[in-house]
DNA sequence: CGGGGGTTTGACGAACGTCAATCGGGGTGG
DNA sequence: CCACCCCGATTGACGTTCGTCAAACCCCCG
């Protein structure tokens, strides 16, 4: 397990720098600036809007901790989750920022997020450049999630769905440091999952008593356990996403 | 039909012009720079790759006759297409250039392509800053049509999905001049359609036969005939994107 | 006048949705 | 500490949408 011994004081932080720090090497004097950033995080209840779609894109934001997601209703009611938010990620930071627009942020669970503005205004400063290849590799990795999404959705059975986005939040987590092989947190209903993989809560409950019965993972009180990582990227076809 | 009179001599870069005027007031010097782009445009053939998504991001273009597509393949060969690129498209310009790598881009039907270099490099000038926007713009509208194909398929049964797709279709085509309110040009065969909207061919037939039936549209030699496009608007929950 | 790729159709089956009832577990008030 | 409660998880029965297979058809082109 990559777990860098911090000091005494656990820093909220954390996950953010962890995360910059995988998608580039950044030298100590951003870190340490990122670090001194952890002035005052605001937090949210389950259901809060960071950003509705009709409105401009709010301001830049790091979450810290709990998970969001981007999602759109139809004039119907129905829903659909395009892309789930978790520790470590930015909100509206980079060349992101203008792209993300127009798409609901909610917080799915409690979350606690930072003023973002004085990472986004880092990024600009030409003495950073190794914090702007990060974030701009941020918006890369979110991209290939959303091309995973679609694909997803679109030509995968519901067996592989789950297998699929499973596997991504799982290697998301341990970028940040909150899953390892065997085993991730996930506070996420079988409803929301549902909206996210376009399938119903009913078969979004059998597809994973199915896993259970086939011993390849199990979902129980906000934690999903792996039993065998191997045979759910076989089924799932998912492949590590790599940059450049 | 806001169709403008041009030259005698019709210009290639029409397309492209159309479309950047679309996104941003430019003026009269940029469009005159971007007529005389016209530099030997490169034609290839239907299937050809203008990028492979396990190598780099290939260099910027625009495309300016013909249909693209980006694409993913399963490892089974299942087949999954993100986005149509039509006339007046750019790729791999401005800040989508980093984005959208790592995905396959191929020819649809025969195409024509402009090397984009010279665009991309004019973004950069501080004395373009409409053009810049332009580009921006066109990353967002991307974005949303990403977001769009998303919901599309996750949360729309097959005749919304095609009636959805088809008016998004349609709103770009406009933009380019090639698309009116009842017609435009659908150079795809069902297999395509069917694999963008994540159905089987014959269903995509199925639901093309009930809109015809139904007298709301018919697609006939490469061409989409409009019959009643506020149903369309009704039954697909299309609306057209706003920028800002 | 044949091909050949794309379209259309029918018959059938599988995957997934809907409805409705029941279960379970963690939080809350007494 | 315990009973209650409520939201989410679970299950069964049934219906619909959509996929698969295979054949026929159509149109364009050589």
């Amino acid at each position: 397990v990559n777990r860098v011994a911090v000091a005494a004081k656990p820093q909220a932080t954390d996950p953010l720098i962890r995360r910059l720090s995988a998608l580039a090497s950044l030298s100590p004097e951003i870190i340490e600036r990122l670090t001194r950033l952890e002035a005052r995080p605001q937090t949210h209840p389950p259901g809060f809007y960071l950003q509705h779609e009709a409105e401009a894109a709010c301001a830049a934001r790091v979450l810290l901790s709990g998970w969001a997601c981007r999602q759109h209703y139809l004039s119907d009611g129905r829903r659909q989750i395009f892309a789930f938010i978790v520790p470590g990620d930015t909100i509206g930071i980079g060349a992101a920022a203008r792209r993300t627009a127009r798409t609901d942020i909610v917080a799915l669970t409690p979350i606690s997020v930072l003023d973002g503005r004085d990472v986004e205004q880092a990024v600009t400063l030409p003495q950073h450049p190794a914090l702007r290849d990060a974030i701009e590799n941020a918006a890369r990795l979110d991209d290939i999630f959303l091309f995973n999404q679609i694909t997803r959705i679109g030509r995968q059975t519901a067996y592989e769905r789950m297998a699929h986005l499973l596997l991504e939040l799982q290697f998301r987590l341990k970028t940040v440091g909150l899953a390892d092989e065997t085993s991730m947190p996930l506070p996420l209903t079988q409803d929301v999952l549902a909206d996210a993989l376009g399938l119903s809560t009913v078969h979004v409950n059998r597809t994973l008593k199915q896993f259970r019965r086939e011993e390849l993972l199990e979902i129980k009180s906000g934690k999903v356990r792996f039993f065998d990582v191997e045979a759910l990227r076989l089924v799932s076809d998912f492949q590590p996403p790599k940059l450049g």
